[in-house]
DNA sequence: CTTGATCCTGTAGTTGCTACAGACCCTATC
DNA sequence: GATAGGGTCTGTAGCAACTACAGGATCAAG
């Protein structure tokens, strides 16, 4: 039986990319940066991706999606790949971005408490006189 | 009497710095993208800042603090500079990036609870598997 | 007058992509 | 077999918002 495309094998990159939903341009781009191996060429030089690429592309993308930087990727997938991780290695990394997660979305609140109360002070009118403009010039 | 350097006139690059709490570099950078004006300078090219460029920075300062990004500061000080803004005018400008804010938090908020739900069920053990991983992995 | 600090300019690096130009290749149709 | 249109290849430039450096000029103190 022959295999068929739904099966992610022997894809082209613009398969991939729209097997993943990742832009096309991307994925040469982790090839480049390393986090995506170089894959397999056709005679005439174009990648063929496999399964494989699928799950790891899914793989980042996941990743990217929690906010982990490349750097943090590159080290979790280092890990994976070495195969040297283990639940605490991968846990403290979690809890280390959870905390920068945390702090983010605190800088953000603060940001936000005193945006929205400046705000509220403004008449709305054409006035030129504006409380959030006197904030910002103090 | 003479002045002194506490009311902020004949300012040096670096005593503009010091005195806002800005990076050096950064204020030729605001200069160069046409927040910040070109200063007078000295007879041999030294910027001279004034006390207008120490409120200006400070502006451009607490409006970056609060996430305003450098378009939105252009239109902010471009309108003042204008004299052509009512409250209205900074009002809507203020809402529209609180919501942007406001939407960043939730984004964030969104990561925050998945990859806390996830960490949770970690073993911290050295077990190679992990939820975290799985996760990611699918 | 010399030394060291500061200033000047232009340019390159950062993160995480995205988009283009110009050359090549693949497939279908005539 | 020629050709038209797509897709693919490479390298490179651009985005935001800085930050940092190199190599030279200038200033301020001793």
């Amino acid at each position: 039986m022959a295999q068929d495309h739904t099966d992610a094998s022997d894809l082209k990159r613009s398969e991939l990319a729209r097997l993943t939903g990742c832009n096309l341009e991307t994925i040469r781009y982790y090839e480049g940066v390393g986090l995506m191996p170089d894959p397999p060429r056709s005679p005439a030089g174009h990648r063929r991706y496999g399964a494989a690429h699928v799950q790891r592309l899914g793989f980042i993308m996941r990743a990217r999606e929690l906010g982990f930087t490349m750097e943090e990727i590159r080290g979790l997938l280092g890990m994976v790949d070495r195969g040297s991780h283990t639940c605490a290695d991968v846990e403290r990394m979690g809890r280390r971005h959870l905390e920068v997660v945390r702090a983010k979305i605190r800088d953000l609140e603060a940001i936000e408490a005193t945006l929205a109360s400046t705000i509220e002070q403004c008449s709305g009118t054409s006035t030129p006189d504006c409380p959030l403009l006197d904030a910002l010039a103090r």
